[in-house]
DNA sequence: CGTTTTTGTGCGGGATTTTGCCCTATATTT
DNA sequence: AAATATAGGGCAAAATCCCGCACAAAAACG
């Protein structure tokens, strides 16, 4: 086998395969690892694939999945905050988890609009702290250090108490079978008791986090009214969700 | 699976959930925790994510942090913060006010002190939550937006129910024939009841604001135990608190 | 065509990387 | 205070890389 044609070959493995390793290369073609490692490296001083230990990788891999990841998660999330701010109208008693998504919405809701937003979440209380008009509601308890949120039966307490419009939860996984899940037990109590406690139930959700699950159930699915993701509602994605007879905007 | 892989795996995961364990990710991927945790020390030297006790955590996720700086005469307030930590003792609950000179001792706390910090300063709470031993409460209640704290019947109710150690005050103004006073009525509120239900009352104080008043009536200076102010405790602007039965520190 | 030069490939051996394991120190939980 | 979990450093085995070398095939050249 000629040199070029043996490259032609690795490179659209890795086109295929998002990565190669040597000594799978070496067997498949039939020559010394020796020879593999000096054309990945040609390959990669083109600039055609990303060389590493023990073989290579795919440029879009990095590219996609290291850089850009933090802005365009971002856009996605403010995509979601639109949407779900549109649900919101002015004189609302407003229940709202934490997460960066629902920081996101936080930061976008329009200076107009007076209502009342409800949350246990330091980064979200800041937040709404800065919004000229609206009412905001600390639930006091336990602070957990690890979710920046306040714990504790008395917290759970407060909410139960009350009965809001509207409740956003920032979901950390949803799935057909599993309902909406979670990995922090404290958490995980603190928004059951949101749910209960408001007439409309709404997850925000990334695309990516859609039909996956954590370790901790939070609710089935016949818990959530509405369910908000950065796609358009007609995606495919999300067909088995109105299905289940969750809105999805 | 190549290192570069299992990285990428491992930065995803964490800007979907904000947070991942080690031991979860070991099982997941099928390598040794060893391992997980030097790939997660690499991402945490390349600043791509936080690195702590068991895994790790999104970036974005514990950027919440208040832009407390260029206080107003910091040195005597650090002075004043000395002092009433010594004061502290493992094991106590700490009911505290708001205001720049509580900042000031929530930053300066040692870090092996284990204590409950009780506080509706936003700001408060937000130093103490970075603080690695200490317990956060958070009164909970509406928020008033001017002082950042909360405020309201249910704050005052909450604070009625426990009984504290010890309260610092962070003073506006104390005078001999006024005793303490403010000047936001709320907050007034919330200070009577953090009075009421601490057996020992410290009022921390620059002096300047030594014999001086405002507008609303706080207490009367039987119900103080202790000031604490940046000057040495025979400071003869001080002998009149002392001839008080105030214990000056 | 013969010789020289260039290129491609494999091999050996030492350096480097990666990984898992062990042991101790530190942190966390009970 | 004891028990458990996690971190950190050192070590060894395995995999991988790197470098020089040999050798052969191909190419270049007179």
């Amino acid at each position: 086998m000629l040199k070029k044609e043996r490259q032609a070959y690795i490179l659209h493995q890795i086109n295929l395969h998002n990565k190669v390793l040597s000594s799978s290369l070496s067997v498949d073609i039939n020559v010394s690892e020796d020879t593999i490692r000096r054309d990945l490296q040609e390959l990669a001083e083109e600039g055609k694939v990303i060389k590493v230990h023990g073989g290579a990788l795919s440029h879009s891999f990095s590219q996609v999945h290291f850089p850009a990841n933090e802005v365009y998660s971002q856009n996605q999330k403010k995509k979601i905050a639109q949407k779900a701010i549109s649900l919101i109208s002015n004189g609302m008693f407003i229940l709202t988890s934490g997460g960066t998504t629902i920081l996101e919405m936080a930061r976008s809701l329009p200076p107009q609009l007076k209502a009342t937003f409800i949350s246990g979440s330091i980064a979200a209380i800041l937040e709404y702290m800065h919004h000229p008009n609206i009412e905001v509601i600390l639930i006091g308890d336990r602070i957990s250090k690890s979710s920046k949120i306040t714990v504790g039966p008395e917290a759970i307490a407060k909410i139960r108490q009350m009965k809001a419009d509207i409740c956003f939860l920032g979901t950390n996984a949803i799935d057909l079978q599993h309902g909406i899940t979670d990995n922090d037990w404290e958490v995980v109590q603190l928004k059951r008791a949101m749910i209960e406690s408001s007439q409309k139930v709404v997850c925000l959700s990334i695309a990516e986090k859609i039909n996956t699950f954590q370790p901790i159930h939070i609710c089935e699915l016949d818990k959530i009214d509405m369910l908000i993701t950065e796609l358009p509602s007609d995606d495919p994605l999300l067909k088995p969700y109105t299905d289940a007879g969750i809105k999805v905007l």
